[in-house]
DNA sequence: TAGAAAATCTAGCAGTGCTAGGAATTGGAG
DNA sequence: CTCCAATTCCTAGCACTGCTAGATTTTCTA
Protein backbone atom coordinates (compact mmCIF):
# COMPACT_ATOMS: atom_id res chain seq x y z
CA UNK A 1 0.00 0.00 0.00
CA UNK A 2 2.99 2.56 0.43
CA UNK A 3 3.55 1.80 -3.09
CA UNK A 4 1.26 3.75 -4.08
CA UNK A 5 2.76 6.85 -1.91
CA UNK A 6 6.25 5.92 -3.49
CA UNK A 7 4.86 6.29 -6.83
CA UNK A 8 3.03 9.92 -6.05
CA UNK A 9 6.23 10.99 -4.45
CA UNK A 10 8.08 9.92 -7.83
CA UNK A 11 5.75 11.27 -9.87
CA UNK A 12 5.82 14.89 -7.62
CA UNK A 13 9.64 14.83 -8.02
CA UNK A 14 9.25 14.52 -12.02
CA UNK A 15 7.08 17.36 -11.71
CA UNK A 16 9.20 19.31 -10.21
CA UNK A 17 11.92 18.57 -12.36
CA UNK A 18 10.19 19.56 -15.11
CA UNK A 19 9.56 23.06 -14.04
CA UNK A 20 13.42 23.35 -12.85
CA UNK A 21 14.76 21.96 -16.16
CA UNK A 22 12.42 24.38 -18.07
CA UNK A 23 13.63 27.20 -16.02
CA UNK A 24 17.21 26.03 -16.71
CA UNK A 25 17.27 25.94 -20.05
CA UNK A 26 15.00 29.17 -20.33
CA UNK A 27 17.40 31.05 -18.37
CA UNK A 28 20.74 29.24 -20.18
CA UNK A 29 19.44 30.09 -23.88
CA UNK A 30 16.13 31.53 -23.71
CA UNK A 31 12.31 30.50 -23.81
CA UNK A 32 12.72 29.76 -27.49
CA UNK A 33 15.01 27.17 -26.62
CA UNK A 34 12.72 25.49 -24.51
CA UNK A 35 10.78 23.17 -26.84
CA UNK A 36 8.58 20.25 -25.94
CA UNK A 37 11.48 17.93 -27.62
CA UNK A 38 14.08 19.40 -26.04
CA UNK A 39 12.94 19.61 -22.57
CA UNK A 40 11.80 16.24 -22.71
CA UNK A 41 15.40 15.13 -23.67
CA UNK A 42 16.79 16.57 -20.71
CA UNK A 43 14.45 15.21 -18.24
CA UNK A 44 15.11 11.88 -19.97
CA UNK A 45 11.75 10.87 -21.11
CA UNK A 46 9.27 11.22 -23.98
CA UNK A 47 7.22 13.80 -25.04
CA UNK A 48 4.06 12.59 -24.29
CA UNK A 49 5.38 12.71 -20.71
CA UNK A 50 5.25 16.27 -20.29
CA UNK A 51 1.59 16.15 -21.08
CA UNK A 52 0.97 13.29 -18.17
CA UNK A 53 1.65 16.67 -15.98
CA UNK A 54 1.06 19.73 -17.88
CA UNK A 55 -1.79 20.49 -20.11
CA UNK A 56 0.51 22.36 -22.80
CA UNK A 57 3.52 24.01 -23.10
CA UNK A 58 2.09 27.36 -21.45
CA UNK A 59 1.71 25.71 -18.39
CA UNK A 60 5.02 24.68 -17.82
CA UNK A 61 5.57 28.55 -18.35
CA UNK A 62 3.06 29.31 -15.98
CA UNK A 63 4.38 26.94 -13.43
CA UNK A 64 7.41 28.56 -13.55
CA UNK A 65 6.17 31.70 -13.39
CA UNK A 66 4.54 30.78 -9.96
CA UNK A 67 7.65 29.56 -8.60
CA UNK A 68 9.08 32.65 -9.68
CA UNK A 69 6.10 34.35 -7.49
CA UNK A 70 7.08 32.87 -4.27
CA UNK A 71 10.76 33.61 -4.70
CA UNK A 72 9.87 37.34 -5.14
CA UNK A 73 7.41 37.29 -2.28
CA UNK A 74 10.51 36.20 -0.03
CA UNK A 75 12.94 38.77 -0.99
CA UNK A 76 10.37 41.62 -1.25
CA UNK A 77 9.25 40.69 2.32
CA UNK A 78 12.43 41.28 4.30
CA UNK A 79 12.37 44.87 3.15
CA UNK A 80 9.36 45.14 4.78
CA UNK A 81 9.35 47.55 8.14
CA UNK A 82 7.02 47.20 10.97
CA UNK A 83 6.25 51.06 11.11
CA UNK A 84 5.37 51.88 7.66
CA UNK A 85 7.63 52.19 4.58
CA UNK A 86 10.86 54.30 4.62
CA UNK A 87 12.88 56.18 2.23
CA UNK A 88 15.59 53.18 3.15
CA UNK A 89 13.04 50.70 3.26
CA UNK A 90 11.81 51.38 -0.66
CA UNK A 91 14.89 51.75 -1.33
CA UNK A 92 15.79 48.47 -0.43
CA UNK A 93 12.61 46.75 -2.11
CA UNK A 94 13.19 48.85 -5.85
CA UNK A 95 16.58 47.78 -5.77
CA UNK A 96 15.06 44.04 -4.72
CA UNK A 97 13.30 43.89 -7.25
CA UNK A 98 15.17 44.51 -9.88
CA UNK A 99 17.81 42.65 -9.05
CA UNK A 100 15.57 40.03 -9.29
CA UNK A 101 14.19 40.57 -12.07
CA UNK A 102 17.93 41.01 -13.99
CA UNK A 103 19.15 37.87 -12.02
CA UNK A 104 16.07 35.89 -13.63
CA UNK A 105 14.98 37.48 -16.54
CA UNK A 106 13.71 34.22 -18.43
CA UNK A 107 11.56 33.60 -15.30
CA UNK A 108 10.24 37.31 -14.92
CA UNK A 109 9.54 37.17 -18.87
CA UNK A 110 7.41 33.91 -17.52
CA UNK A 111 6.37 35.70 -14.71
CA UNK A 112 4.57 39.14 -16.85
CA UNK A 113 5.55 38.26 -20.55
CA UNK A 114 4.58 35.10 -21.75
CA UNK A 115 2.20 33.75 -19.38
CA UNK A 116 -1.63 34.37 -21.14
CA UNK A 117 -3.69 32.39 -19.09
CA UNK A 118 -2.57 33.54 -15.49
CA UNK A 119 -5.25 36.62 -14.66
CA UNK A 120 -4.43 38.70 -11.76
CA UNK A 121 -6.77 40.92 -9.94
CA UNK A 122 -9.99 38.55 -10.51
CA UNK A 123 -11.19 35.39 -8.34
CA UNK A 124 -9.08 32.67 -10.34
CA UNK A 125 -6.02 34.22 -9.26
CA UNK A 126 -3.33 31.54 -7.98
CA UNK A 127 -2.08 32.22 -4.39
CA UNK A 128 1.24 33.15 -5.28
CA UNK A 129 0.38 36.30 -7.02
CA UNK A 130 -2.06 37.48 -4.74
CA UNK A 131 0.65 37.21 -2.02
CA UNK A 132 3.36 38.65 -3.88
CA UNK A 133 0.52 41.87 -4.76
CA UNK A 134 -0.45 41.93 -0.60
CA UNK A 135 3.59 41.76 0.06
CA UNK A 136 4.44 44.48 -1.79
CA UNK A 137 1.21 46.92 -1.09
CA UNK A 138 2.81 46.18 2.32
CA UNK A 139 5.96 47.15 1.47
CA UNK A 140 5.22 50.32 0.03
CA UNK A 141 2.78 51.70 2.39
CA UNK A 142 3.94 55.04 4.24
CA UNK A 143 3.37 55.02 8.03
CA UNK A 144 0.30 57.96 7.32
CA UNK A 145 -0.56 58.02 3.72
CA UNK A 146 -3.64 59.18 1.77
CA UNK A 147 -5.78 57.26 -0.72
CA UNK A 148 -6.35 53.82 -1.68
CA UNK A 149 -3.69 51.15 -0.49
CA UNK A 150 -4.53 49.64 -3.24
CA UNK A 151 -4.23 51.95 -6.15
CA UNK A 152 -0.90 53.84 -4.64
CA UNK A 153 0.68 49.62 -4.43
CA UNK A 154 -0.54 49.04 -7.98
CA UNK A 155 0.99 52.23 -9.40
CA UNK A 156 4.26 51.19 -7.58
CA UNK A 157 4.33 48.08 -8.83
CA UNK A 158 3.32 49.29 -12.84
CA UNK A 159 6.25 52.21 -12.43
CA UNK A 160 8.61 49.17 -10.82
CA UNK A 161 7.91 46.68 -13.56
CA UNK A 162 7.93 49.32 -16.29
CA UNK A 163 11.14 50.39 -15.32
CA UNK A 164 12.10 46.81 -15.51
CA UNK A 165 10.71 46.15 -18.34
CA UNK A 166 12.10 49.08 -20.67
CA UNK A 167 15.50 48.56 -19.43
CA UNK A 168 15.35 44.61 -20.20
CA UNK A 169 14.51 45.50 -23.72
CA UNK A 170 17.33 47.63 -24.02
CA UNK A 171 15.62 51.09 -24.10
CA UNK A 172 16.95 52.76 -21.60
CA UNK A 173 20.92 53.82 -21.17
CA UNK A 174 22.50 51.76 -18.80
CA UNK A 175 24.67 54.65 -17.38
CA UNK A 176 21.95 56.09 -15.94
CA UNK A 177 20.58 53.47 -14.18
CA UNK A 178 21.34 54.31 -10.81
CA UNK A 179 19.89 57.27 -11.03
CA UNK A 180 16.51 56.14 -12.55
CA UNK A 181 16.10 53.75 -9.01
CA UNK A 182 16.88 56.79 -6.86
CA UNK A 183 14.33 59.04 -8.66
CA UNK A 184 11.55 56.52 -8.50
CA UNK A 185 12.55 55.89 -4.49
CA UNK A 186 11.70 59.85 -4.77
CA UNK A 187 8.63 59.72 -6.78
CA UNK A 188 6.96 57.11 -4.65
CA UNK A 189 7.60 58.81 -1.48
CA UNK A 190 6.63 62.50 -2.81
CA UNK A 191 2.95 60.45 -3.84
CA UNK A 192 2.84 59.08 -0.48
CA UNK A 193 3.64 62.21 1.59
CA UNK A 194 0.12 63.92 2.63
CA UNK A 195 -0.85 66.13 -0.26
CA UNK A 196 0.14 69.97 0.75
CA UNK A 197 -2.55 72.14 -0.34
CA UNK A 198 -1.59 74.23 -3.44
CA UNK B 1 12.83 55.47 -67.94
CA UNK B 2 9.96 56.21 -66.33
CA UNK B 3 9.10 52.98 -66.03
CA UNK B 4 11.75 51.86 -62.86
CA UNK B 5 10.07 54.82 -60.70
CA UNK B 6 6.22 53.34 -61.53
CA UNK B 7 7.79 50.03 -60.45
CA UNK B 8 9.63 51.46 -57.59
CA UNK B 9 5.95 53.43 -56.40
CA UNK B 10 4.30 50.23 -56.78
CA UNK B 11 7.05 47.99 -54.99
CA UNK B 12 6.41 50.42 -52.05
CA UNK B 13 3.02 50.89 -52.35
CA UNK B 14 3.02 46.52 -51.83
CA UNK B 15 5.55 46.99 -48.86
CA UNK B 16 2.91 49.34 -46.87
CA UNK B 17 0.49 46.93 -48.03
CA UNK B 18 2.21 43.93 -45.90
CA UNK B 19 2.73 46.36 -42.87
CA UNK B 20 -0.39 47.76 -42.78
CA UNK B 21 -2.39 44.03 -43.61
CA UNK B 22 0.36 42.30 -41.20
CA UNK B 23 -1.04 45.55 -38.34
CA UNK B 24 -4.89 44.71 -38.98
CA UNK B 25 -4.53 41.09 -39.28
CA UNK B 26 -2.80 41.01 -35.65
CA UNK B 27 -5.55 43.77 -34.38
CA UNK B 28 -8.33 40.95 -35.23
CA UNK B 29 -6.61 38.08 -34.11
CA UNK B 30 -3.57 38.53 -32.56
CA UNK B 31 0.12 38.38 -33.64
CA UNK B 32 -0.20 34.51 -33.15
CA UNK B 33 -2.13 34.97 -36.60
CA UNK B 34 0.01 36.81 -38.35
CA UNK B 35 1.81 33.57 -40.31
CA UNK B 36 3.88 34.32 -43.04
CA UNK B 37 1.32 31.85 -45.01
CA UNK B 38 -1.84 33.80 -44.06
CA UNK B 39 0.06 37.09 -44.65
CA UNK B 40 1.26 36.47 -48.38
CA UNK B 41 -2.52 35.16 -48.84
CA UNK B 42 -3.71 38.26 -47.84
CA UNK B 43 -1.63 40.38 -50.22
CA UNK B 44 -2.19 38.18 -52.81
CA UNK B 45 1.53 37.44 -53.66
CA UNK B 46 3.33 33.87 -52.42
CA UNK B 47 5.20 33.28 -49.34
CA UNK B 48 8.58 34.51 -51.08
CA UNK B 49 7.74 38.03 -51.94
CA UNK B 50 7.27 39.18 -48.52
CA UNK B 51 11.00 37.84 -48.12
CA UNK B 52 12.05 40.50 -50.66
CA UNK B 53 10.60 43.17 -48.93
CA UNK B 54 11.49 42.18 -45.49
CA UNK B 55 14.58 40.12 -44.20
CA UNK B 56 12.05 37.91 -42.06
CA UNK B 57 8.72 38.11 -39.61
CA UNK B 58 10.87 39.99 -37.06
CA UNK B 59 11.06 42.63 -39.41
CA UNK B 60 7.62 42.65 -39.93
CA UNK B 61 6.75 43.29 -36.97
CA UNK B 62 9.32 45.45 -36.37
CA UNK B 63 8.04 47.98 -38.80
CA UNK B 64 4.54 48.17 -37.79
CA UNK B 65 6.01 49.24 -34.52
CA UNK B 66 7.97 52.35 -36.16
CA UNK B 67 4.37 53.32 -37.76
CA UNK B 68 3.05 52.45 -34.28
CA UNK B 69 5.76 55.00 -32.77
CA UNK B 70 4.50 57.90 -35.50
CA UNK B 71 1.50 57.44 -34.73
CA UNK B 72 1.81 57.74 -30.35
CA UNK B 73 4.55 60.32 -31.25
CA UNK B 74 1.43 62.05 -32.86
CA UNK B 75 -0.63 62.18 -30.44
CA UNK B 76 1.67 62.99 -27.69
CA UNK B 77 2.71 66.64 -29.11
CA UNK B 78 -0.88 67.24 -29.21
CA UNK B 79 -0.56 67.26 -25.13
CA UNK B 80 2.85 69.63 -24.98
CA UNK B 81 2.06 72.99 -23.20
CA UNK B 82 4.40 75.65 -24.36
CA UNK B 83 5.27 77.37 -20.87
CA UNK B 84 5.62 73.41 -19.15
CA UNK B 85 3.54 70.28 -18.19
CA UNK B 86 0.79 71.11 -15.68
CA UNK B 87 -1.16 68.66 -14.14
CA UNK B 88 -4.24 69.06 -17.37
CA UNK B 89 -1.37 68.10 -19.73
CA UNK B 90 0.16 65.63 -17.86
CA UNK B 91 -3.63 63.88 -17.24
CA UNK B 92 -3.73 64.57 -21.14
CA UNK B 93 -0.36 62.85 -21.83
CA UNK B 94 -1.41 59.79 -19.62
CA UNK B 95 -4.90 59.44 -21.01
CA UNK B 96 -3.50 59.84 -24.65
CA UNK B 97 -1.17 57.33 -24.21
CA UNK B 98 -3.40 54.46 -22.57
CA UNK B 99 -6.19 55.23 -24.85
CA UNK B 100 -3.57 54.63 -28.05
CA UNK B 101 -2.55 51.58 -26.35
CA UNK B 102 -5.88 50.34 -25.60
CA UNK B 103 -6.69 50.92 -29.08
CA UNK B 104 -4.16 49.25 -30.95
CA UNK B 105 -3.20 46.72 -28.78
CA UNK B 106 -1.50 44.48 -31.21
CA UNK B 107 0.36 47.46 -32.63
CA UNK B 108 1.49 48.16 -28.71
CA UNK B 109 2.96 44.72 -28.43
CA UNK B 110 4.65 44.84 -31.46
CA UNK B 111 6.21 48.02 -30.09
CA UNK B 112 7.17 47.07 -26.99
CA UNK B 113 6.94 42.95 -26.67
CA UNK B 114 7.75 41.59 -29.49
CA UNK B 115 10.48 43.94 -30.96
CA UNK B 116 13.66 41.82 -29.83
CA UNK B 117 15.87 44.02 -32.22
CA UNK B 118 14.76 47.12 -31.58
CA UNK B 119 17.43 48.82 -29.27
CA UNK B 120 16.29 52.14 -28.04
CA UNK B 121 19.03 53.82 -26.01
CA UNK B 122 21.43 53.48 -28.42
CA UNK B 123 23.62 54.72 -31.61
CA UNK B 124 21.13 52.18 -33.87
CA UNK B 125 17.82 53.47 -32.65
CA UNK B 126 15.46 54.38 -35.37
CA UNK B 127 14.26 58.12 -35.72
CA UNK B 128 10.71 57.52 -34.58
CA UNK B 129 11.62 56.37 -31.38
CA UNK B 130 14.19 58.80 -30.69
CA UNK B 131 11.33 61.05 -31.38
CA UNK B 132 9.05 59.07 -29.50
CA UNK B 133 11.30 59.68 -26.48
CA UNK B 134 12.10 63.12 -27.18
CA UNK B 135 8.39 64.34 -27.49
CA UNK B 136 7.38 62.27 -24.09
CA UNK B 137 10.30 64.10 -22.40
CA UNK B 138 9.36 67.34 -23.84
CA UNK B 139 5.18 66.67 -22.09
CA UNK B 140 6.41 65.62 -19.02
CA UNK B 141 8.77 68.49 -18.27
CA UNK B 142 7.64 70.77 -15.64
CA UNK B 143 8.44 74.37 -15.74
CA UNK B 144 11.25 74.81 -13.40
CA UNK B 145 12.03 71.04 -12.33
CA UNK B 146 15.49 69.89 -10.57
CA UNK B 147 16.92 67.07 -11.36
CA UNK B 148 18.08 65.40 -14.78
CA UNK B 149 14.84 65.58 -17.38
CA UNK B 150 16.29 62.84 -19.34
CA UNK B 151 16.06 60.42 -15.59
CA UNK B 152 12.52 62.16 -15.32
CA UNK B 153 11.07 61.46 -18.57
CA UNK B 154 12.28 57.61 -18.48
CA UNK B 155 10.89 56.72 -15.20
CA UNK B 156 7.59 58.55 -16.44
CA UNK B 157 7.87 56.72 -19.35
CA UNK B 158 8.52 53.43 -17.77
CA UNK B 159 5.43 54.07 -15.03
CA UNK B 160 2.89 54.84 -18.37
CA UNK B 161 4.30 51.30 -19.73
CA UNK B 162 4.44 49.43 -16.42
CA UNK B 163 0.65 50.89 -16.43
CA UNK B 164 -0.30 49.66 -19.77
CA UNK B 165 1.60 46.34 -19.35
CA UNK B 166 0.23 45.07 -16.20
CA UNK B 167 -3.56 46.65 -17.24
CA UNK B 168 -3.21 44.78 -20.36
CA UNK B 169 -2.41 41.32 -19.05
CA UNK B 170 -5.39 41.62 -16.30
CA UNK B 171 -3.35 42.22 -13.97
CA UNK B 172 -5.06 45.13 -12.35
CA UNK B 173 -9.22 45.50 -11.72
CA UNK B 174 -10.86 47.17 -13.72
CA UNK B 175 -12.68 49.21 -11.64
CA UNK B 176 -9.83 51.39 -10.40
CA UNK B 177 -8.37 52.23 -13.57
CA UNK B 178 -9.45 55.97 -13.29
CA UNK B 179 -7.93 56.23 -9.82
CA UNK B 180 -4.42 54.56 -10.94
CA UNK B 181 -4.24 57.34 -14.31
CA UNK B 182 -4.83 59.99 -11.57
CA UNK B 183 -2.49 58.73 -9.10
CA UNK B 184 0.10 58.46 -11.48
CA UNK B 185 -0.35 62.30 -12.92
CA UNK B 186 -0.07 63.03 -9.15
CA UNK B 187 3.19 61.10 -8.88
CA UNK B 188 4.35 63.17 -11.75
CA UNK B 189 3.68 66.32 -10.58
CA UNK B 190 4.92 65.18 -6.97
CA UNK B 191 8.14 63.99 -8.16
CA UNK B 192 8.75 66.79 -10.57
CA UNK B 193 8.39 70.05 -8.41
CA UNK B 194 11.27 71.26 -6.29
CA UNK B 195 11.77 69.05 -3.67
CA UNK B 196 11.70 70.74 -0.33
CA UNK B 197 14.00 70.05 2.51
CA UNK B 198 12.74 67.90 5.34
C1' DT C 1 10.37 39.53 -82.41
C1' DA C 2 14.16 36.90 -79.95
C1' DG C 3 16.58 36.72 -75.84
C1' DA C 4 18.19 38.45 -71.56
C1' DA C 5 16.66 40.03 -67.08
C1' DA C 6 13.57 40.52 -63.54
C1' DA C 7 9.76 39.03 -60.88
C1' DT C 8 7.11 35.43 -59.00
C1' DC C 9 5.57 30.83 -57.69
C1' DT C 10 5.79 25.80 -56.51
C1' DA C 11 7.55 22.64 -53.61
C1' DG C 12 10.12 21.42 -49.94
C1' DC C 13 13.11 21.52 -45.48
C1' DA C 14 13.72 21.43 -40.67
C1' DG C 15 11.51 22.63 -36.85
C1' DT C 16 7.23 23.45 -33.61
C1' DG C 17 3.25 21.83 -30.14
C1' DC C 18 0.57 18.08 -29.48
C1' DT C 19 -1.62 13.17 -29.67
C1' DA C 20 -3.33 8.43 -31.07
C1' DG C 21 -2.12 3.67 -30.70
C1' DG C 22 0.88 0.17 -29.61
C1' DA C 23 4.73 -1.63 -26.61
C1' DA C 24 6.81 -2.29 -22.27
C1' DT C 25 6.78 -2.31 -17.37
C1' DT C 26 4.62 -2.93 -13.09
C1' DG C 27 1.34 -4.82 -9.43
C1' DG C 28 -1.46 -8.07 -7.26
C1' DA C 29 -4.05 -12.74 -7.29
C1' DG C 30 -3.83 -17.56 -7.61
C1' DC D 1 6.61 -18.45 -9.27
C1' DT D 2 3.18 -17.36 -12.86
C1' DC D 3 -0.18 -15.13 -15.24
C1' DC D 4 -2.94 -11.28 -16.47
C1' DA D 5 -4.76 -6.81 -15.91
C1' DA D 6 -3.59 -2.01 -15.18
C1' DT D 7 -0.61 1.39 -15.50
C1' DT D 8 3.18 3.75 -17.57
C1' DC D 9 5.68 4.95 -21.38
C1' DC D 10 7.39 5.53 -26.23
C1' DT D 11 7.20 5.50 -31.36
C1' DA D 12 5.34 7.59 -35.05
C1' DG D 13 2.78 10.94 -37.05
C1' DC D 14 -0.34 15.21 -37.86
C1' DA D 15 -0.94 19.95 -38.98
C1' DC D 16 1.36 23.84 -38.51
C1' DT D 17 5.43 27.30 -38.39
C1' DG D 18 9.36 30.44 -40.70
C1' DC D 19 12.08 30.28 -44.44
C1' DT D 20 14.42 29.09 -49.15
C1' DA D 21 16.24 26.75 -53.52
C1' DG D 22 15.06 26.11 -58.10
C1' DA D 23 11.79 26.18 -61.79
C1' DT D 24 8.55 29.16 -64.19
C1' DT D 25 6.43 32.97 -65.80
C1' DT D 26 6.39 37.78 -66.97
C1' DT D 27 8.64 42.00 -68.37
C1' DC D 28 11.81 44.81 -70.68
C1' DT D 29 15.41 45.57 -74.15
C1' DA D 30 17.95 45.25 -78.28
Amino acid sequence: MTKHVRKGRERDERHALIIQSARELAEAEGWDAVTTRRLSQRIEYSQPVLYTHFRGKDEIVAAVALVGFGELVDRMKATITPKGATRKSLAALVATYVEYAEANPAVYDAMFALSTGLPFAQDETPKPMRTAFAVLREAVMPQNGEGDPDVYAEICWASLHGLVSLERSGRLPEHTHRQRMAALVDQFLAASAPTRPK
